[in-house]
Parts: C-alpha cells; structure tokens; sequence
RNA sequence: AGAGUGGAUCUGGCUGUCGCUGGUUUUCCGUAGUGGGAAACGGGAGGAAAGUCCGGGCUCCGCGAAAAGGUGCCGGGUAACGCCCGGCGGGGGCAACCCUAGGGACAGUGCCACAGAGAGCAAACCGCCGAACGGGAUUUUAACUAAUCUUUCGGUAAGGGUGAAAGGGUGCGGUAAGAGCGCACCGCGUUGCUGGUAACAGUAGCGGCAAGGUAAACCCCACCUGGAGCAAGACCAAAUAGGGAAACACCGCUUUAGCGGGCGUUUUCGGGUAGGUUGCUUGAGACACUUGGCAACAGGUGUACUAGAUGAAUGACAGCUGCCUGAAGCUUUGAAAAGAGCCAAGGAACAGAACCCGGCUUAUUGAUCCACUCUCCGU
RNA sequence: CGGGGCGUGGCGCAGCCAGGUAGCGCACUAGCAUGGGGUGCUAGGGGUCGGAAGUUCGAAUCUUCUCGCCCCGA
C-alpha cells in the first residue's frame, strides 16, 4: 500500500485496480449526498466528496437512456480511461462521481474525452 | 454471359506501448486461522450474447380432484417442444423452389350490420308462362274479331337487380314457361375395390342436390401442462433497534423458604439487515473420422478443455497490411462502345455474456464455397 | 437479469372481453346575445385507433411479430 501510494503522487502510475473504484452502492450515496457538485456540462455531471484517505476514487453511472448496452459500455471505458490517464489533476484525497447525461451518447470516444478536459480545466482550477 | 433459387462457413490479420479481469506458479508481508501485495506465464463476448415467444436441466414451495391454459393433416426425430426432417392436401412461380394456426359446422348455442322481395324448417320485387272471367282503356276488324295494358289466382329460380354469400357449374334434351325433371362431363356425398404404416390418391357403383359461412365466437374431440424463478436456494455474519433465557441489584407479598413484578447492569442465545462466500461453469456439450438412415438424427472411435464479471472485466492509442467503393489524372487493350492496372479519399454492419442448454423470432455489413433453374451466345 | 401494465383528435379518457356508427370533457373556429370582456346558446373543423402481417365479407376490437413509454423485485 505505502509502496503504490509513494509511485501515485509521482504522476507516473497509470493503473486503475479496484482500490481506485467505488465498489457499492453506499459509497455513491454518500458522494452524491455530502459531496459537492463541482462541474457540469450538456454531457457530464461530476460530483466530489473529501474522504480523508491519501488516494483518489472514481464512480461512474450511465442509465439507461444514455443509449443502448454497448453505447454504455463505450461510455464508461471513456471516462475511465480518462481518469486513468490524468489521474495526477484530480485532487488525491476524495471521491469523484461522474454521471453521463443522455448527449453523452450520442458523440465518439474522441469527442468524450475533450469535453472531459475542458470541464476539469474548467472547474478544478476554480477549486 | 446475364437473371434467379436453396444451403453452409466466416465476421480481417500482425506488431508495439499503457491498462482491466479471473486462473496457475513463484515470492514478500501478516495471522491461531481466513487474508493482503508483487512478478512471470498462458486465457478473456456473439451469430444473433438481443426479444423473452416456447421446451427442458437445476433450486425452493405445494402435492386429491377440478378449474384454467396450450397444441391440432399424417409418419418419424428428440430429454422435451409451439422445434426439425420426410410425405399429403391447398395456393403462387415458365422453372429451381417458396408460402400454408391445415381436427370437428347432421352434439348444442350464437352471429351474418348496411343493401335487398328474400340471409337460414329460405324467398316472388321486376320479369317469364298459364288460367279466370268480368269491368275499363287503346289499336284493329264488317263484327265485344283479334292483340296489348290493367285486376285476381296460380306455376317458375332460366334472365335482371342487391349483397362477401341467394340452396351445384357447362351443354343437350325437355316444357305452357321452367326446374337434376332426364342425360353427358365436372364438382359433391356415400359404399366398395386397389396402392400406401397413415394423411391421402386412383377407380367402379349408387345417390340425387338434401349438406351456406364463421370454431384466430362460445364450444366438442384427442393429447399435454402443479407454482415460482439463480434477485431460486444454501452458508458465514457487523453497527443500530427489538425479542428469549440466566445472574446481580431494586420493589411488592411473606416469620423464613419462596412467589410475583419489571426500571437498571452484565453474560448468553436464536432470528435477521448491510456486506461476504457458495450456487458458477465439463456439458441431453464441441470438433474430426466412421457405421445405419432419403433426411432430421442415432450408434461407435479419437482429440482438446475453450469467459466467469457482480457500480459489473474483455479496452485505448500508434504503425504496417489484406477486403470493398473509387472522383480527377496517368498507363494500356480496342475501329468504337467499353474493359484492365496505378492512385487521393472514404467504408467495414447489427450489436455486449449475467445460472446453463435445445429451438423460434427479430436486427444486420461484406466475403467465400457447394448444388440447382431459366434465357441468350458459341461449339 | 427477471416479472407486470399502457399506447385512440392538441390534452385527459370511454369504446376492445361479446368484430359492422369511432364517442365524452376541456381546448380550437364561426355566428348570436352584451356598449366591450367573461359567461351562456347554436353550428362546425380536426383522429382511419403506435407500426407490419394474418383470420374474416368486414378489424380500434381477434391472433402473431415489432417499436416506444411506465411500474415492481437488491
């Protein structure tokens, strides 16, 4: 644990284990509850709660409407495929929740992926 | 060469970087035990995984019948089926071939709107024909002579008209006019014979139109079905609240023993929520060869083990290369029409396992192979 | 993943089981009554019943397939 922990504060730690995930349903309602809803556009909802611990944790919900199963799973590899990668511009000590909304899809992985920037840019910095 | 029919298979490949998930091996940390981390190796979506329309396995509940529901030409296959195969009947196509919920309407009940004279032990509106005689009208005649119309009675299902449907069709005879009234053929019913396991087909005799449609209306007949579903079920088991039991302390009755009460404290028990483990992937299975069978399929031998997630994995990026379409241009064959090659660019669908099988249905890109039919040309 | 229900004018609903005329309320249009509006009265327009096949002479209704929406089971 403290081995991993000290390579994630470098930035250089691309992996995503179960550790880094919220894995029931308590944990999702205690982000959306006390959490803060720090972004939002036509495309994504984030919510963010503090939990104290040294790393960051990532939920992702896509309903129904968003689109079909395999439009959900696209979705979904997306968004988490970009928090893999830019991990180091979360903040380390809480909970992120991102919701996608039904425009989400409706637009390539590509598209997903520079809207995601351009609403962390946004948001975090005010933050 | 063109047009078409049926069936089968596949759903691009290779390399690199960063990730996810379960398995095996090694190793580190920790523990009474369960465990947690790291590395290496080799696995990781489909023909429909979908719709949930049927049939099963498996699990729990129930176990007497009935009700209710389903299936419906015949024979076979299958664990079973509403599925498949082979036949029969009906319909479509020049053909290969395709479609077909296809039992029963003399067991009973219901319905057939509108239109039409009549619609369910049928019916006479216009017609056609005959008779009655008397009255009237018109024409005609030497003449109430003849004809037509009108009235009444009767015959008729040929023709018209209504309708989805009007109680067989065509032809000849017959008749006052007509009619299965008679005859021939077709159709229908019925009895036999022949072929076939059967559905049914063929054929001979008889009957004489008696028997309309609707059962995806109720119904009758034959056969089948208990209900729910892996969020089934089994096991482990926090926090909080509540329940049972015991002990201590307290209160009431009582001389004590003891009995009763329930505020409190401690211990303990079982149920059970969050959560976890299991069910969970080796199977009426797949592939290859072979035997039987027209076939569906069945038997035998051999081979390999081939996804198990659970806020839910199977991905992202880059490069090379096959496949399809291919503007403009260039090269080339050719008299021309047109064809071939190079090439920018674009395209590659439908869609994501959730306990597991057998089917059906629906969505859909491109390619390959096999068998067959028709038309044209050449030999 | 499994189990149920509903689609009918612009909106909310009948009609479906038992097949032949698609109707009700609000809304819309026009006229009348009023000095004008509201209100009232009269008249009218607008839907082939979510889509496609089938059964039937005939389908919103019966059967099959399909599309969309809603609800329930942790």
């Amino acid at each position: 644990m403290t081995k991993e922990n000290g390579e994630s504060c470098l930035g250089e730690d691309f992996s995503f284990s179960k550790h880094a995930r919220l894995l029931n349903s308590a944990a999702f309602k205690k982000v959306l509850r006390k959490g803060r809803r720090f972004g939002r556009n036509p495309f994504f909802v984030l919510y963010w709660h503090a939990h104290g611990l040294p790393e960051s944790r990532l939920g992702v919900t896509v309903s129904r409407k968003v689109g079909s199963a395999v439009i959900r799973n696209r979705v979904k590899r997306a968004i988490r495929e970009f928090f893999r990668t830019h991990r180091h511009r979360f903040k380390q000590d809480g909970d992120c929740v991102i919701i996608a909304r039904p425009r989400a899809g409706q637009v390539t992985s590509a598209q997903l992926r520079s809207q995601l920037d351009r609403v962390l840019a946004k948001n975090m910095s005010a933050t």
